[in-house]
DNA sequence: TCTGCATGAAAAA
DNA sequence: TTTTCCTGCAGAG
């Protein structure tokens, strides 16, 4: 499930991987063959995510980097090697002495220069799993534009790494309305969704799943949280609130489901 | 085995 | 606003 918590976990674990080693390359579909080519006998440098992008550093000089966008069907897989026959799509594959990872589905898998990577970097704002975000960027952005806030949870310009999970269940936590204009919501609910961003992120890298309910409000609340309590209203439509007992809504907004709860949230 | 749906975002219209 | 990328999973049969 590849919001930002899913790329950051990409970037440590492909750093532990590839940083410092020399690596082959190969794009065994032929959609990425050129950039595979050179890649092949490479160094790679740091691997780092932001937002949803991760970069990785080629070469000794690092004038180049690996650009790599998951969108909605991309996905990373690895092992140790030595690795398996390709099967399917694989669009890249990088191989260590110790390990193979392969890439799949991605929207963006690109070799780009550094002033290309710092304009993608520049056109996002603040990514709550990162350190030297600006919460401030987010809270101003957000709180002069008309647009609902749900739509602004999404905007990669207002807020980098949260997707449709995130911004439901954030919505439903703060107790916001989600077509309430991010104006309206004002710099203070801001700046809370903000913080709750951070925790709910920081949660999701370590464990690698999204759960963002409070133990008192699952169905089961000890033990290992199941699958079936991890939100509070993404994609609970039409079942019962788990404060309120109200029957969860959706509604497409911008081409995305979203959820929540008339009554809890307003 | 088949069908529909899904975490994203850029390009096309 | 619609199409595209074309993977993986859950549920139906």
């Amino acid at each position: 499930m590849p919001e930002g918590h899913t790329l950051h976990r990409v970037a440590r674990q492909h750093g532990a991987l590839l940083t410092g080693r020399r690596v082959r390359a190969d794009s065994p579909q032929g959609r990425f063959a050129a950039g595979a080519r050179r890649i092949d006998g490479n160094t790679v440098g740091l691997v780092e995510a932001y937002g949803k992008h991760v970069f990785y550093e080629i070469g000794a000089a690092a004038t180049s980097l690996l650009h790599v966008h998951l969108g909605l069907y991309g996905s990373f897989r690895d092992g140790p090697a030595p690795a398996p026959p390709p099967r399917g799509a694989v669009r890249l594959r990088l191989c260590t002495d110790e390990h193979w990872i392969e890439l799949r589905g991605a929207t963006a898998a690109e070799l780009i220069t550094r002033p290309e990577r710092d304009a993608i970097v520049a056109r996002l704002g603040p990514d709550p799993l990162r350190r030297d975000a600006n919460p401030q960027a987010f809270v101003t952005r957000a709180g002069a534009s008309r647009a609902p806030i749900a739509t602004l949870l999404m905007d990669q310009r207002t807020l980098a790494g949260v997707g449709n999970v995130y911004r439901a269940e954030l919505l439903y936590r703060a107790g916001i309305e989600p077509h309430r204009s991010g104006r309206d919501v004002g710099a203070g609910a801001l700046a809370g969704l903000w913080t709750d961003a951070v925790r709910l992120m920081r949660a999701g890298l370590r464990t690698g799943r999204i759960v963002t309910t409070d133990p008192a409000d699952r169905d089961h609340p000890r033990g290992p949280v199941r699958p079936e309590d991890a939100h509070y209203v993404y994609r609970r439509h039409g079942l019962p609130c788990r404060r309120c007992r109200t029957e969860i809504r959706k509604v497409e907004l911008a081409g995305r489901n979203l959820f929540w709860c008339p009554i809890c949230q307003h």
